[in-house]
DNA sequence: GCTGTCAGATTGTCTGACAATCTTACAGGA
DNA sequence: TCCTGTAAGATTGTCAGACAATCTGACAGC
């Protein structure tokens, strides 16, 4: 019997087309926070009935992007100071946890560390624009998570970044040096290549309070 | 002026309260798990419209207690051995970190620890129930969490927790001694008093390896 | 300045319906 | 025997239209 495990079939349901438009749309600040989001004005710009919207933004405030009040509708989350201060404090818990786990990580775990570095020093030296930098800076964050081998500390960090890009979704363009930050996350993967874990997890707080306060002050917050 | 903040009305929809009755069936292991929930059953049984019970059902799906297969519907949630090691090890990092910052954490943060570990306690002597035990453990467990100060990682921590409710729910009663946990709880509070961090972590880890494989035993996975 | 009331807008929920898809069972051909 | 194709029933995905409950804002009255 051949199994065809490498091959599958997406199915994508009329919901979820609508949440991932969405969210691109909120991502790419097309929809600045705070806004509404009508039912029948959805329904009729995307061409879909009211109640197949209803279950996108069900979906959505599941997620954390937007915010139901109760006969009040929906509309997209406003990022705080303290919800920025908190990511970024989880975020050290989850990527810490992983930092800390370089030498218990399998090979492919730290393989993964490296080339999220390298696809993201790529696109700083190719240039890439904006919103591929932000992914790939994620993405390295993302692959420190995944030292500790847990699908759902993944997931959460995940969950953090998504909070995270709608915030920076806010502000048109982050003042923050690329090749720097570049710089910084190679020598956090020197640091774990050298085995000092304790530092690379002191060097990886200072580099999260640092973008903390940067991305409060983008967003004009105390 | 006035302000009233000691009050607030709570509303709850009709996609609310189904939410919450199939979220108590499941935990009270009324509902087994791989259950299929089907809508038009549910709508007559509940005494309401089938969109009403799919918004819920979304809420359910959401939160991980019930999958969605497409055109196949929402059935509840199926524990595996490999979610329950990889629930236990994400709790080591989340209440692993409440540990570890239990001298910065703040006094109140600190009581909350012990009057959980009070209230548990109190419920193993007065023989509660095995359900409001569950509970108190759980909470236990959650204000370790809370000693980071990261309502986020509470929240995480408590999605965790509903997923072991969920496992656990589908054992009518695990073979566990209610006493020997209660000393176990206390004995790591007191490393804590004590100070020492770094034995309370690794008792810590002790307890977390001993309750998942415990849970995999008790639900005849491998 | 505060309160009561009304119209419009929006959501929460219901009813009914139909197409797409899955499951199951059964018949036909190698 | 085993595989394939087909048909019936069940279930979901999506739609349209409707109505009551609630929120918002404006305006009148004290």
């Amino acid at each position: 019997m051949t199994t065809f495990d490498t091959l599958h079939l997406e199915q994508t349901s009329t919901v979820d087309r609508i949440a991932a438009e969405l969210r691109r749309a909120v991502f790419d600040g097309e929809l600045e926070s705070g806004t509404p989001l009508r039912e029948v004005a959805l329904a009729a710009s995307l061409g879909v009935s009211r109640p197949t919207v209803r279950e996108a933004l069900t979906v959505l405030v599941a997620e954390g992007l937007a915010t139901r009040e109760p006969h009040r509708g929906v509309s997209i989350t406003t990022p705080q100071a303290a919800s920025v201060r908190d990511v970024c404090c989880a975020r050290l818990v989850l990527e810490g946890a992983g930092v800390r786990r370089w030498r218990d990580a399998s090979p492919e775990q730290r393989d993964a560390v490296r080339v999220s570095l390298e696809a993201y020093i790529e696109g700083v030296h190719a240039d890439a624009s904006y919103q591929t930098l932000n992914e790939r800076h994620l993405d390295f964050h993302l692959s420190l998570v995944g030292l500790t081998g847990s699908p759902r500390l993944v997931a959460m960090q995940a969950d953090l970044a998504t909070e995270l890009k709608l915030a920076l979704a806010q502000v048109e363009r982050i003042n923050r040096n690329a090749h720097d930050q570049a710089e910084s996350h190679a020598a956090l993967v020197q640091l774990l290549e050298d085995g000092d874990l304790e530092a690379a997890h002191a060097f990886l707080e200072q580099h999260l309070v640092d973008a903390q306060e940067e991305i409060i002050e983008a967003l004009g917050l105390t």
